[in-house]
Formats: structure tokens, sequence, C-alpha cells
DNA sequence: GAATCTCTTGTTTTT
DNA sequence: CAAGAGATTC
């Protein structure tokens, strides 16, 4: 046993926690002071100096990411598989629980999992069923309602009317959805956690078996539990029982928490102190920042300070101060973009690799022109987020095919693709089967040919909806009869559907790019086979010692895969480029250097949450700053615009009130500000040759006017520098085609 | 029933 | 600007 291998790479805090002799340890850790490293290291001293097996612990995060990172740690530590290991998300764990336990659940066997987007389509259907006016009431707002309703563990019945304040329909849809999923073997994301909760509460044999399971609990990115989780760990742990054995290890920052309007609740950290008070417990701050120069920390600081109720941490480092954090002030979007760029060109030139670099933004629709001047460049870059594969409109309607091979009931998958590729049926049929399947409470599958046979059809209607059920069974028996492997299986399911040529026929780009996303789930299928699910392995193993047993066909384990992990990590890996991705998604990674972009009022700050009076939401944005800042190791950039095109229209832009919260002495203004809105409209080239050459360009320009040959007086701070531009005006707009400096 | 056109509406963030 | 809904035409 080598525990020198364990302990020695760590300070005294995280050893302090590593080695934590309390039943309940509290790990508050700030950002880059070695939180995975933590968790890794703890499990790994469970295993080896507590002779804990692998079997009982369970180890909890929130991505899938972090899980799989997590577990490859941890073996690379132990240096061996700790394969009956349960490490994985709350929805991954939850979901693993139900298909084990289904009958207890009260679930078919084979349900499927629905993203928001189905579960926004059953939503609307629904309403239009109930005569609710849609355009009056959002059905987005009722999905909300619904999640959010699930999220703090609450069933429809279990709502107070009165509580609604005239929007009770929003509960009729309530009940009319959870009925409709429960008829249907659908399961949505929060439904995955709610039914998970309520297993243990209503089988308390199972609960028995898996808190005799379980010794050790470990959660991760604490903060971000919401009600039903938190209510899930609190059972699971008996904490309300003294004599409990069960011991938990959270891990948390409070000043990372960026998923409130997911129902996730800070306040959980500290209720952890008073909850969970069986036996002993411990709270343990980290506090030293290994990532980081001292700048980037003192400004992240510095900002984080504005918030109010934190429980109070300041991350400090041994290592020098660094550079100072610059901020570049763009005209525009695309200058905005082409100052990163040439950023990323210098860095690139200095001999750094592209995935040292990250872009952020605060919406998943910024990345555009990033995406556009990286293209230009010929820099690769890969995107995060944003549309994932599993969500693209032909792999949804390929895996509709797939769902409703492997479920019949699955009114959700058979309305998507009933009539994709067109066949004949149209609205007005399909309405014909809504509502008879209304009537008599039966899923779409059964009425369709119910229809059919009692001839409520019109000739030509039951004759393509003939064609469809036949076309499904045709798949199914493809599917079931022979032993082909999972990709084979949905390589001829592809070919059946006629998917491609439906999509391939449409001559654009875009249809191309559909054509080749569906060969791309066969490739996705492949790598399943190959590599299947670490956690899915971890269940079978350990289920051996129950009597239930987990049994799901490759398809079905494929559709959950598709379901809940959305597709990320696909594609151009192993090549080095350049990173971008929303804030969300830069949650817990690092980079050398990273460009913090659209630091303008109303986009980050979102308007959203400007409008909110609590100032609560505000704070959750200003955290999302934090998390931004502190993902830099040496060098952060910050951009702003001073125009930004959204909905296709020019608006102006301020710069980002948590600009201003930096201390200005850690910051390098690149570029200072140009008043004039007609700048606002020109190119990228400009900016460039005009930064470049050292022309700083200053608060004021002077200019006759825009035209030919037009003689600009720039006013730097101190310089001043007359140059001569060419524009060019092109319908709406100013083009600049080029700049000459003349003096 | 399908394809095409016009008009409105709107995007925060993700399991 | 782009996707979705609704209306119109084939």
């Amino acid at each position: 046993m080598d525990i020198s291998q364990i302990i020695d790479p760590l300070n005294k805090a995280q050893r302090q926690a590593v080695c934590s002799e309390a039943q309940n340890t509290l790990v508050l850790a700030g950002a880059g002071s070695g939180k995975t490293r933590v968790l890794v290291h703890r499990i790994a001293w469970l295993v080896q100096v507590e002779n804990v097996s692998p079997y009982s612990i369970l180890a909890v995060t929130f991505t899938n990411k972090a899980a799989g990172e997590m577990r490859f740690r941890i073996e690379n530590l132990l240096k061996t598989p700790v394969r009956n290991m349960w490490v994985g998300t709350f929805h991954g764990l939850a979901h693993r629980l139900l298909r084990s336990h289904w009958q207890d659940a009260g679930l078919v066997e084979n349900f499927q999992i629905i993203d928001s987007d189905d579960q926004l389509r059953l939503i609307k259907r629904i309403m239009k069923e109930l005569g609710i006016d849609d355009k009056q009431n959002p059905p987005r707002e009722v999905q909300w309602f619904i999640n959010e309703s699930k999220d703090n563990g609450l069933r429809a019945e279990q709502i107070n009317v009165r509580e609604l304040h005239n929007r009770e329909y929003m509960l009729e849809v309530y009940q009319q959805y959870e009925a409709l999923c429960q008829r249907t073997g659908l399961v949505d994301f929060a439904e995955l956690l709610l039914r998970a909760h309520e297993l243990w509460l209503k089988q308390p044999h199972l609960l028995k078996h898996y808190q005799q399971r379980f010794s050790h609990i470990l959660v991760d990115e604490f903060q971000d539990t919401n009600t039903i989780q938190y209510a899930w760990l609190k059972v699971l742990s008996a904490n309300n029982l003294p004599q409990t054995q069960i011991s938990t290890f959270v891990v948390g920052d409070d000043d990372q928490s960026i998923y409130g309007w997911r129902g996730a609740k800070i306040e959980h950290i500290r209720e952890f102190e008073q909850d969970f008070k069986a036996g002993s417990s411990a709270t343990v701050r980290l506090e030293q920042n290994y990532r980081s120069t001292g700048n980037i920390l003192d400004a992240a600081n510095a900002v984080i300070a504005n918030n109010s109720e934190r429980l109070g941490k300041e991350l400090w480092t041994e290592d020098g101060e660094g550079e100072l954090l610059q901020v570049y002030q763009a005209f525009n979007e695309i200058d905005e973009a082409a100052y990163v760029a040439g950023q990323i060109e210098k860095w690139v030139e200095k001999g750094g690799k592209r995935s040292e670099i990250a872009i952020l933004y605060r919406s998943n629709a910024q990345s555009q022109p990033h995406e556009y001047e990286l293209v230009k460049r010929a820099i690769p870059y890969r995107v995060y987020g944003g549309l994932r594969f599993y969500e693209r409109a032909e792999i949804k309607d390929a895996l509709a095919y797939l769902r409703l091979v492997s479920n019949r009931q699955d009114d959700a998958a058979l309305e998507r693709i009933i009539n994709v590729p067109t066949r004949g049926i149209g609205q007005r049929t399909v309405d014909i089967i809504r509502m008879a399947a209304r009537e008599t409470q039966q899923h779409l599958w059964q009425t369709a040919q119910t229809l059919i046979a009692e001839q409520r059809l019109t000739a030509r209607a039951a004759g393509s909806v003939q064609k469809f059920v036949d076309l499904i069974d045709e798949m199914s028996a493809l599917v079931t009869d022979n032993s082909m492997s999972l990709s084979e299986q949905i390589t001829h399911i592809v070919e059946v559907s006629l998917l491609k040529e439906f999509h391939g026929k449409e001559n654009s780009e875009r249809a191309q790019a559909k054509v080749e996303n569906l060969e791309e789930l066969v490739n996705a299928a492949k790598r399943f086979d190959d590599e299947g699910d670490p956690l899915l392995d971890a269940v079978k193993e350990s289920n051996e010692r129950m009597p239930e047993t987990l049994s799901m066909s490759p398809l079905a384990e494929f559709l959950a895969h598709a379901a809940l992990e959305a597709g990320e990590g696909q594609a151009d890996e192993w090549e080095d480029c350049v990173q971008l991705m929303s804030l969300h998604s830069a949650k817990g990674l690092e980079f050398e250097l990273v460009f913090l972009t659209g630091l303008e009022q109303g986009l980050f700050p979102h308007k959203n949450a400007l409008q909110d009076f609590s100032g609560g939401r505000l704070e959750e944005e200003r955290r999302l700053c934090y998390v931004g800042i502190t993902r830099a190791r040496q060098q952060l950039h910050l951009t702003h615009a001073e125009s930004r095109t959204i909905y296709g229209r020019n608006e102006r832009a301020y710069p980002s009130q948590f600009l201003t919260e930096i201390p200005a002495d850690l910051i390098r203004q690149v570029r200072a500000v140009s008043q004039s809105p007609a700048f606002a409209a020109s190119c990228s080239h400009f900016n460039n040759e005009a930064s470049e050459d050292g022309v700083s360009i200053g608060q004021r320009v002077t200019h006759k006017k825009f035209g030919e040959g037009t003689v600009i007086d720039i006013e730097g701070t101190g310089a001043r520098a007359r140059v001569q531009v060419n524009f060019d005006y092109e319908g709406s707009r100013w083009l600049m085609l080029n700049i000459a400096r003349l003096a």
C-alpha cells in the first residue's frame, strides 16, 4: 500500500480534507484550488488506506465529462480499474436505478427518456387538445412550470391551486402531461430525479439495500444541487438516523453556483452543516489557487466581492502576479472576433498550442462571428454545446425511428416521424388519430391500427398509415431477428427510413450536412458498440449481488445514452484546436489563454437578469463572470463591442458593469474608445492595422465625410495620427476597404 | 396533402 | 437573421 502517492502531492488543507475522519465532510473549494484532485485522492484514500470496497462508494457529479474524468483519474492513481464503483451524474444514476427497478418505480420496462424539445412538443399537443390558446399562454411557460415543480419534488396533485393565481390551466396541463408520459412510457429529465426520489420513499426495501451498500457518498459541485437531488441524497444517506454509518463528503463553491435557473440552491451548502449532523462533521476550506496568476485572481476576487451572502473565501497564489488583463473595446462583433483571432495567431506563432486557448461567451449564438473569423484564417477550432449532435433535427428523426421500434407506445417518437419523410399522412389524419387516442386513452400506435381496421380513415390515408405501420414492423423484424450489432441495426434503419434521400434531395449546404450527420450517427453507434457506458458496466457488475438484474438491449442502451449525453465528444478531438464554449460549459476547465467576450450590459449580464429587482439573478451572472475569469491560467483578455447585431439589427452596446468592478490597475486597455457610431460600421482591417502598428485610437475621431480617400485624424492618449481611409458604401453600411497612415 | 410564401416572434445558460 | 406558425396555391 503506497500512501505517499496519495498524500504527498497535497497541501495541508487538501490533506485535511482527503484524510478527514469526520462522518460528514464539507469542502469549500475555490476555483482552481484542486477540487477534483481532492475528490479523486479521497476515493483513493478510502480504497487503499481505509480498505473501503469500490463497490461501497457512490460518487456523484453534474456532467458526464466530469464523471468520465473522475473515473479515469481514480483508476490512474490506483493503477487498477474500479469497475463496480458507481460514478455518474445525478441523472445518470437515477436513470440506472429506474432501469434496474422499473417495476418498483411504476414504469414500463422499456421507458424512454425525452429531452426538453420532445417535452415541449408534448405540452403543445396537450394544450391544443385542451383547447388552451397557446398565443396567450406560452407553452414554454407551462414547460417551465412543470419542470420547476418537479425540481421541487411536487407532483400535480400536491400543488395548491390557489397559489397559481388564475393560471389553473397550468396544473391541468401538468396532470395531463403526467398521464400521457405514464401511458406512453416517457420520462423527462426532471422525472428521472423525482422518480428516483420516490423510489426511496415507496420502496423501503430498496432504500435499505442501497443504504447497506453505500458506505461512502461523495458529491462534486455541491452548490449546484437542486431540491430534489438534495432530498435524494438526504434520504439515501439516512442522515436523519443517528445510527447511520454512511459517510458523506461533499465539495462545492458557493461562488460558482450558476444553475439557480435550473432549481439549484446554494443554500444547500449551508444546510448541509445542519442537516448532515449524524456522527461528526468537518468543514475544510481550500483557498490556495494553483491555476491562475495573481492579477487574474485579484480581478476574480474583486468582482465576486460585490456579491452579498457569500460564505466568504479569498483566493491566493504563491506564484507571481503575471501579466495584466487586457481589455479590448471592439467596434462590433466582427471586429471583436478579429481581435481574438489575431491574438490567437500571436500565441500560436510563439509556439503555444491551440488547445490551450478558450473563447468564452455568455450565449451560444455568440460563437458565430468567431467561427467565421477562425475559418477565414484557417485556425482549427471546436465548439462545445449549442446544438448538440443528438439534438439535431435529422438525428432526432432517426432516433425517433429507433425509439418507436424499441417501444411502440412512444407517442412523441411516432408523432415526430409519422410523416417524415413525407408519406401522405397530413395534419388532418394525425389529428384524427390523436383525438381517437385521447378518447380511448390509448397510445397512437394502437389507435392508428384500430382506425384502419374500423375503416374510420379515408382509403388514401388508411393506405399511407398502413404503409408506415408496416415500415416500422419491418424495421423491428430486422432488429430482433438477426443477431446484428447495434451499428448494423442502425445502418439498416437509417437506410430503410429513406431519411438520407429525404434530406439529400434538397440541394443546399445544410442538406448536405444533414446527410453527413446521419452517416455520423452510424459511426457514433460503432463507437458505442466498442466502448459502451462505464456506469452501465458498473451497474451490471454490482447488480449480480441484487435479486433484480438489469437487462437492456443494446439499442435501448444507445437511446438512453443519446438522451442523457446529447453527444459531446464526437469528431476532431485529437486535433489541436481552439475551444469555443459558453461560460456554463467552461466550468471545471482551465486554459492558458482565455478570451472572455461580449462583456456588454444586457448581454453579460444578460438583460433578463437585469430586470430582476431582487438582484439574485444579477449575482448569479456575477458568479458566472467569476467562473469565466478563473478559467485562465496565464493570460486573460476581456472584450466588448460598441455595437452588436441582435436579431439582424445593429444595436448600440455598453460595457458590462463587471468590467468596472475590476480594479483599473489590473487592466491594460488595448485600445481606447471611439465614440463615432459611423466607425462601428467599419470592418476589421482598420482595427488590426491601426492597433498593430501602434496607433492608439483616441476618444474622438474627426472626419469630414466618408467616401473615397477620406482623411481622418485619430487622437489617441497623447498620440495623434492622420490616416487615409477608403470606404465603400454597400447597401446599408460602410465597408472600410483599406487604411494608410499619412504622418 | 404538399410545397411555398408571408409574417411574427424571439434566444441565456444544460442534465 | 432565422425558425415556426399560418395562409395560399398547386
